[in-house]
DNA sequence: GTCTATAGGGCGATAGAC
DNA sequence: GTCTATCGCCCTATAGAC
């Protein structure tokens, strides 16, 4: 007989996004999470630092997409092409994913304010690792850190129309349109992105 | 002699901030706070929701002048540049403030993860501000929502860079900098920005 | 203003993998 | 033996309820 069953972040993971898409997120305890994944509430903060981080879990292999796109561009003479590749990279990730997964945890952080913020904080991680890439490559700091920010806007209005809609399909055009809309707003008039 | 003296919710806001300057915002309890502005806690979370929000009371002041901007432009054929119009308005708002207050704030949150969460869901408002108030002036769904998202990134941009440098004198230039940086990133190559 | 539930950390004990 | 996952108990502070 084994003392406990293996995967307990797994469960915890599906048992969390469960629970606040039933009941809401300050309506579940973490003692509710750990009870239905059949551990205690201390196991759970062994695994993640605070109730929010149950859910972001998977966002280190974007980072890594990103941050392998640029490495291996052949060139970065324009750093928002260079960004526009890494984050339609970033969002073809998304695609390989449990199609009710991504969907159910977009849904359960709009409804939470609380969840918004970290999902804000994380998406400055990724404009600090494409920023970081590109100045590895030899982009001028100011143009790298634009470059990010530039991206990760793309990437994020993209993926909201994504989820805004069927949600089936790739994310990956979405992105790449709010990046030629953001190119043409910038550039000049609103006859661009009309 | 007076039952209370008056003006509990200003002296609570300095009291935090210099309390989160000298030991950090973790290690500093509500009730440390309430006791060094003469009230209790109860006062406390009376007049601020929680811990963090107390640090982002004058935002409203910005939202304001981002919408009143906006509504007084003669046109706004180019949405990205009644956005600058409106950035560089608030920014201006943040010259009007004591200086040491605007500066101290910025370095207890660059210090402050959980600070910085409250800071970039804030910065959401702003950008919704002028999504909204473009979208009253005429101008089409995404290319508003694009110009508020362009707007905010050039105005937590030019910021940032103000905050990184002595930090005397306006934040206005950093902020029509940033636009213009953007501008020429998103037109082309590096040249643009170097 | 008082009371209370929940978040979340500290520390030690236990049990398996290696 | 070490390393790592788990549990149990105790504690404080936040934040909401009354």
């Amino acid at each position: 007989m084994v003392r406990w069953e293996p995967g307990a972040r797994g469960r915890l993971t599906q048992a969390a996004l469960d629970l606040y898409a039933e009941k809401g997120f300050e309506q579940t305890t973490v003692d509710d999470i750990a009870e239905r994944a059949g551990v205690t509430q201390r196991t759970f903060f062994r695994h993640f630092a605070d109730k929010r981080e149950v859910l972001f879990d998977g966002s280190s292999a974007l980072l890594d997409a990103l941050r392998r796109t640029i490495a291996e561009l052949p060139d970065v003479s324009s750093p928002a092409a260079a960004a526009e590749e890494a984050f339609a990279r970033a969002a073809a990730e998304l695609d390989e994913r449990p199609e009710g997964f991504v969907r159910r945890r977009a849904a359960v952080i709009a409804a939470t304010p609380a969840l918004q913020e970290r999902e804000l904080l994380k998406l400055t991680t990724m404009t600090a690792t494409v920023r970081d890439a590109l100045v590895e490559r030899g982009v001028p700091a100011l143009a790298a850190e634009l470059a990010g920010e530039l991206g990760t806007t793309a990437f994020r209005v993209g993926f909201a129309r994504w989820a805004e809609r069927d949600g089936t399909g790739s994310v990956v055009p979405l992105v790449r349109d709010s990046f030629a809309a953001l190119r043409g707003l910038a550039a000049g008039g609103r006859e661009a992105v009309r």
